[in-house]
DNA sequence: GCTTGACTTGGAGCGCACTCGAAGGAGTTC
DNA sequence: GAACTCCTTCGAGTGCGCTCCAAGTCAAGC
């Protein structure tokens, strides 16, 4: 099992070791992560597969507290499953229904963008 | 040729009588909204089909900044087509590839919830 | 003429999600 | 042992996009 510092996790992740250490202050890991003597954070592989759904879900717009609730139930353990399965799909509804306005919007746009095409190459 | 008051255009819009003033100080709009001897704005039709593109733009995420600068680039008139295509291009390239990129994320998310839904009902 | 209600303005405040700064400690390199 | 780098904490600051407030104006109804 290897361990990274901050600055190793954080390239691993793709996020900063400033919002690796602010998600952690603010509830979103599942325990405390690891010190080494000196007291700097030691991630496991473990950290890093939550900080990936915590990714995940962060970059399908899931708020910060409900990544929160949801890091509080795994960290409960068994016997919420039902729990968090409410809340991952109560998400990928609002995520889906997102989805499709972004899709539909664009659209639109596009037809602007076919309009403006003609103007500047009346050709085509 | 209809005109509106601000509370009007709100619930045509589906945004709120701050947000369209909010819109207008910022340089969102083409061309100040007309007024009332008292003072109170008018929109016309012509207000409320801007408004919706600039709804569409800000719907796909595009940043207040830069609906400014395509405001500015049609309030300037004929001659810019070229330019406003290139915007509309560049940010249907980013809108384009956060679909993907929400997508790909959401299908991961979709394992997870599989995942929950075999604990949950073990029998499905 | 008084009340009511919709509107006006300028400017302050807010919620979110980071992002950064200051001051200091520990471990490595010369 | 001095310099350098990487890390620590606490708390403040930032950028975005609204959102709201206070004080005032105006038109209509009683």
């Amino acid at each position: 099992m290897t361990s990274l510092s901050i600055a190793e996790a954080a390239e691993q992740t793709g996020l900063t070791a400033h919002t690796l250490r602010y998600y952690e202050r603010d509830g979103l890991m599942l325990r405390s992560v690891e010190r080494a003597s000196s007291g700097h954070r030691r991630y496991t592989d473990e950290d890093l597969r939550w900080i990936q759904m915590v990714t995940r879900l962060r970059a399908t717009g899931m708020p910060i507290r409900d990544v929160r609730r949801y890091a509080a139930l795994v960290r409960e353990g068994d016997g919420n499953e039902a729990e968090r399965l409410d809340l991952l799909l109560a998400h990928r509804q609002v995520v889906e229904q997102q989805l499709a306005e972004v899709t539909s919007h664009l659209r639109a746009i596009d037809h602007k963008i076919a309009l403006y095409e003609h103007t500047v190459r009346p050709a085509s």
